[in-house]
DNA sequence: CTTCCTGCAAACCTTTTGCATGCCT
DNA sequence: AGGCATGCAAAAGGTTTGCAGGAAG
């Protein structure tokens, strides 16, 4: 929704935020991933770096990426478990996909949330900052066996 | 996504569901919900009713009306509080607002939802039982008082 | 030097589960 | 009668918080 610094390590020291050796592990990690990662997936990654790193830590770094919008917190449709999923912020939208079936999820680029973004200002007058869509959609192979 | 009864009970009946003295409760308050509930909201309702229900059969109730499709389940991105918020699934989807200033939720039909479902089938080939859109957006109302 | 972050541990909240009992069909 | 739903209580996650010590700017 607005241009993004190369990295969220970058993007965090171009908004004046300390940057300590904790934050840079667990945004690293987080740079890192090519999708969406439990709060519990990233203090394992991070403790990878670090053995010390605390959960805390994990879950107040996110709350500020969060509010910074720089990266969205997704529960995709609880069809990995009932807690949340980070991934960074990036350029051009996309939905996620879940399959209720066998729970695998796929990612769809789509044009529609600009439209929606558009939409939300014209008729209700609030300004988005951030859009999630997840869709709950059996896959070719669920469908399958289910008929 | 397809046609409905014209209540939840009504529709428990269809799928030759048992409707129990608790079940009924329970779905009579979500018929009579404006908006979303959250399981608690949906506890204290029921409780008005029948002091006696427990948390669990509320809990399994809406699993129940969840896999039947009955009910979405959303998470209003977290601007009420760390659950979830289930409201009857309507015809039309709408998209859930949330102002990350003053936490105001407000709804919007669209039908955005509808090309996106046409287009995750045709782009996937999953077919899609339901979408939950959400949007982090300033009011007016905070976007004034941001400036 | 001051501010704010971290680790620790406990608390908190929501949701789930095993089991014995009871209700619906 | 049989199968399934309920209530109860405890457990299981996930997430948050107060506090004392420590690191970053």
């Amino acid at each position: 929704m607005e241009a993004q610094a190369v990295s969220l390590q970058e993007a965090l020291r171009e908004q004046g935020l300390r940057l300590t050796r904790q934050r840079r592990i667990v945004v690293e990690a987080l740079d890192r991933a090519e999708g969406h990662l439990s709060a519990r997936d990233l203090l394992r990654l991070a403790r990878q770096a670090d053995p010390t790193i605390n959960r805390a830590t994990v879950y107040r770094t996110l709350a500020l990426l969060k509010s910074r919008g720089l990266i969205d917190e997704l529960d995709l449709l609880h069809l990995e478990g009932v807690g949340h999923f980070y991934e960074r912020r990036v350029e051009g939208d996309h939905a996620h996909i879940g399959c209720p079936g066998c729970g695998r999820i796929v990612e769809m680029r789509t044009e529609l949330a600009q439209d929606l973004a558009r939409t939300v200002t014209e008729r209700t007058g609030f300004a988005p900052t951030s859009i999630r869509i997840e869709v709950r959609a059996l896959c070719p192979a669920c469908q399958a066996s289910a008929a």
